[in-house]
Parts: C-alpha cells; sequence; structure tokens
DNA sequence: GCCAACGTTGGC
DNA sequence: GCCAACGTTGGC
C-alpha cells in the first residue's frame, strides 16, 4: 500500500502540539464517527504521514507533523465503563470504535492558519479548507497537499 | 426506507 | 453565542 496522508484534529485544550512533543507517541483514540472510524480502521497504515490540526484554537491552523505508529486497533475507551467515550454497544468482538497510535515529528514554529491554507494555490480542494466534510477529526490529505503544508511550516 | 427533529462540530 | 453543515436517531 503506498504511503497515504491525513490531517487529525483536536482541541488544544485537549490534547496540544505540545502534549505531543512531550509524549513522544500517543494514542489516537476516542473518535466517534463512523467516516473517521473508516480511515482509522481500514486505510491508516504505520508511515503514514500525519497533519497536526489545531481546531477551535487562537489561530486554527496545522500546528505540526509525524507518523503513524500503528495502524488501527480496537478504541479501549469504548469498553470501558465509567469512560467519557463510553459506548454500550461496544464490546470485544465488535469494538465499534477503533484508534491508531501516532508519533511526532515537528512543531511548526508558526501554525500554518485556516487562513493561510485557504489562500493557497494547490490547497483549493484540501478536505479542511472546503465545507464539504471540513468537520471530519480524521481528513485524508493528498501527497501535494501535504507537501505544500510542510513547506509553508518549514518556512515557519 | 424516508424524513423530521435533534445533536455536534467548529469557524466566526 | 450564532449558525452552517452535516451525522444520528427514531417514528412511521
Amino acid at each position: 500500500m503506498a504511503k497515504r496522508y491525513w490531517l487529525m484534529k483536536s482541541e488544544p485544550s485537549a490534547y496540544s502540539i505540545e502534549d505531543w512533543e512531550r509524549d513522544g507517541v500517543t494514542a489516537w483514540e476516542n473518535i466517534r464517527n463512523y467516516t473517521a472510524r473508516n480511515s482509522l480502521r481500514d486505510d491508516v497504515q504505520v508511515g503514514d504521514g500525519v497533519l497536526f490540526y489545531h481546531s477551535s484554537a487562537d489561530p486554527t491552523g496545522v500546528a505540526g507533523a509525524g507518523t503513524v505508529a500503528r495502524a488501527g486497533y480496537p478504541d479501549g475507551s469504548a469498553q470501558r465503563k465509567g469512560d467519557d467515550y463510553f459506548d454500550p454497544k461496544a464490546s470485544a468482538d465488535n469494538p465499534i470504535w477503533y484508534a491508531v497510535d501516532i508519533k511526532f515529528g515537528e512543531r511548526f514554529k508558526n501554525v500554518v492558519t485556516l487562513d493561510e491554507l485557504k489562500k493557497t494555490k494547490g490547497l483549493e480542494e484540501m478536505v479542511v479548507t472546503t465545507k464539504k466534510g471540513q468537520r471530519l477529526s480524521v481528513q485524508p490529505v493528498t501527497p501535494g497537499e501535504f507537501e505544500i503544508v510542510m513547506r509553508i511550516g518549514k518556512r515557519g
């Protein structure tokens, strides 16, 4: 399978790029959306590129990047009674929800803001800049889009 | 299976 | 806090 690229969103008040930098590898869990779940379960593979996006932040945008360290596995939080993300329908036989592990790569000196993404040529079709699908917490990114965002991020 | 009501996300 | 854009739920 060719390497793919993803954009994963987090509210920095819940989990920020600083947290990721400190943790190195973190479990990307608590995703409770079927479209995103399907990506995590079926498509995200070890070595894939990850753009880390801060939502509901100031500024909002891509804060850094990394790679997938572990492909989809059952999200334990769905099966833990009392967990905020507990789902009574989830079980060992039928986990329903999936997680992946992601490995920190770099933190951009300056966040590549959503505003900048929208203005950048070549990113017109990037999911996060379009109305359709913009809310998805795990989004596919094309190799070209990934490269452009990385270039802007490295430029600082 | 349709569709209205309701809930959530997230930019602004 | 508002609201657009969905996703989910549940009555029928």
